[in-house]
RNA sequence: CGGGACGUAGCGCAGCCUGGUUAGCGCACUUGACUGGGGGUCAAGGGGUCGGAAGUUCAAAUCUUCUCGUCCCGACCA
């Protein structure tokens, strides 16, 4: 490809909009431009890009058996109507009517679909298990889009949905496909884990998510690098603390005055204790009502645990407006004492002694409280978030270490979910009818060019792994229109062409200051650099974006051992 | 949906508070010349419904109201 031909509009300055820096140089770099919010035109470099990403996906989710389908992205509602999430998904999906006043949605997911193609045409167990996947467009309208590509409404999805006779050979298809899925991600360059995760609205028994770790991630991974375990934070487990026994004797209950101090911290300063002696009480609302949860005052709660605790549908932070309709409560002094709702507890919690709590009284608090002799609790159990260094639960002396990471895949068992409400159903060996049960695998395909460069990338640009790159080599004359140096590169060019390897040559006649920023800002993993001194010495420069490393090689030998260099990048 | 901000040339911004001829700057763009190893120099140019609508005023980019768009924080989220 000649540079004077390939639309790669780069920018010296960064979009006034972009936040994140995969945002800001994607735009830079000529590969997205924004038509509203969330939604992007994908220009030719970063389709190459994409299209790297899909053709790795492709092979390795063909070699794990997926078969590739096309499915439409425009679905009618009476599929979503059959599965119960068309009233269900809420206003992230996107739906519109057409002109037979026919309703439909932009497809955010499809397990409908799939479901739906599979029970037109699958009835016995002898055809399953089978694997379909395809990369398309989805939909989300998502509250916030942000970040560029990376959290867009509209993106590109692999999305694969497997079938099978029971749950244990589910798992042996999903097992295969977190292994394509590593993979997948290794092939791309992407430092990452696969940690345990929520499985969401989709639903299902279990999930694993694979984050790339950067710090501009959504989401919150703990690991722990001794044993390996690694979740989610939305669910890693705590571990417990071993039940004390207090060193004095238990103190009594008492009321203390503490006006204006509504915080863990303010108490905390005012009473001169530590906040792990201090307990918050926090409400939320279900479908029942007002409920509590207690944790340490240096203790976040966890939203998702406290909803599996309680094994209820829905579970949010109470609104102050239905606060304000209980004049008993009194935020800031709230306590578990007294408190006429259900009150759930968090292990850490329940081994304490002498500890704090509000008195449910405007300006005072409780001190010398006592679990067993003061709390009615509903139900105790891992209520927390974890935090780094706490203990790892999975291993003697491992510690939790909490980072940033960007869900760039997700792979759930759905059970039958889906198979029992749109009637996916197979007849097993005695006759009998059972419902199939569903895998489901996705990964952000433009997400996870986003999370590449997250990871890779310096102050000059992008930095591209090899297998991610739009071009391998670019080969930079000093001045094209010096016939010397045009042929050379002509011919370099040429014979890279020939050996297959994507070449881009910079034939503008711009000056060499800016085509070397330029290719620094795309990231072409491999600069060769034509000058006339050098060519005069029978020598060409090649230089490496990702170290800036830079070496004469002799003219025309050097071209031979291009794939070499480019292998050991 | 709650809170905050922004919208002036393709991009990045100033001007607005305190209304007053032809609305500025940098980059980019066009033409020419000189240049040619990290965005060079000089000269000459083109490009604006100041997001939109209504209002106040002798006069609106500037003040008011409404509206649309975009971004940030939060809530929410395969």
């Amino acid at each position: 490809m000649h540079f004077s031909k390939l639309f790669a509009p780069t920018l010296k300055e960064s979009p006034a909009d972009a936040e994140v820096i995969s945002h800001k140089l994607m735009v830079r770099a000529g590969m997205i431009r924004q038509v509203a919010s969330g939604i992007y035109s994908i220009l030719p470099l970063g389709l190459r890009v994409l299209r790297k990403v899909e053709q790795i996906i492709r092979e390795e989710i063909n070699q794990v058996g997926g078969q590739e389908v096309f499915l439409p992205s425009i679905q009618p509602a009476e599929l979503w109507i059959e599965s119960k999430r068309w009233d269900f998904y809420g206003k992230e999906l996107l739906r519109f009517k057409d002109r037979h006043n026919r309703e439909f949605c932009y497809g955010p997911t499809h397990e409908e679909v799939i479901t739906d193609v599979v029970r037109k045409e699958i009835r016995s167990y002898r055809q399953l298990p089978v694997v379909f996947y395809q990369i398309q467009t989805k939909f989300r309208d998502e509250v916030r889009p942000r970040f560029g590509i990376m959290r867009g409404r509209e993106f590109m999805m692999k999305d694969a949905y497997s079938f099978h006779v029971d749950e244990e050979d589910t798992q042996r298809t999903y097992h295969k496909m977190a292994k394509a899925y590593s993979n997948i991600f290794n092939r791309c360059g992407l430092k990452f884990k696969q940690v345990q995760a929520d499985s969401g609205t989709i639903g299902g028994s279990f999930s694993h998510e694979f984050a790339v770790l950067a710090d501009s991630g959504e989401d919150n991974i703990g690991f722990c690098e001794l044993c390996g375990y690694a979740s989610n934070v939305e669910l890693a487990k705590s571990k417990p603390s071993p039940a004390s026994t207090p060193q004095t004797q238990q103190q009594d209950l008492k009321e203390v005055e503490t006006p204006g101090k509504k915080t863990v911290e303010e108490v905390a300063s005012f009473l001169n204790i530590p906040a792990q002696h201090i307990v918050k009480t926090i409400l939320f609302e279900n479908e029942n009502g007002l409920v509590a949860g207690l944790v340490r005052g240096d203790h976040e709660i966890n939203l998702i645990k406290m909803k599996n605790l309680i094994g209820c549908e829905s579970l949010h932070p109470a609104e102050e407006d239905v606060i304000a309709k209980h004049p008993e409560l009194h935020c800031g002094y709230l306590g578990p004492i007294g408190l006429k709702i259900p009150i759930y507890v968090d292990h850490e919690v329940s081994v304490l002694h002498d500890f704090v709590t509000g008195a449910n009284k405007p300006s005072a608090h409780f001190t010398g409280v006592q679990v067993e002799r003061d709390l009615k609790i509903e139900k105790t159990g891992d209520l927390r978030t974890v935090m780094t260094d706490d203990p790892c639960p999975n291993c003697e002396t491992g510690k939790y270490q909490v980072t940033r990471g960007i869900e760039v895949g997700h792979i759930f068992i759905l059970g039958t979910k889906y198979s029992s409400a749109m009637k996916a159903v197979y007849i097993d060996q005695q006759g009998k009818e059972n419902p199939m049960v569903m895998g489901c695998y996705g990964i952000g395909v433009g997400r996870t060019a986003a999370a590449a460069i997250e990871q890779n990338h310096d102050e000059r640009g992008i930095v591209w792994p090899r297998n991610l790159a739009p071009f391998q080599v670019v080969i930079i004359p000093v001045n094209y229109s010096n016939d010397e140096l045009k042929v050379v590169s002509d011919a370099i060019y040429e014979r890279l062409q020939e050996m297959g390897i994507e070449t881009l040559l910079d034939d503008r006649s711009d000056r060499l200051g800016g085509k070397l920023k330029d290719a620094d800002l795309i990231g072409v993993p491999l600069q060769i650099i034509i000058g006339p001194k050098n060519l005069a010495a029978g020598q060409v420069e090649i230089k490496i974006r990702k170290t800036n490393e830079s070496n004469l090689h002799p003219y025309p030998q050097v071209v031979e051992d291009i794939p070499d260099i480019l292998k050991s990048l």
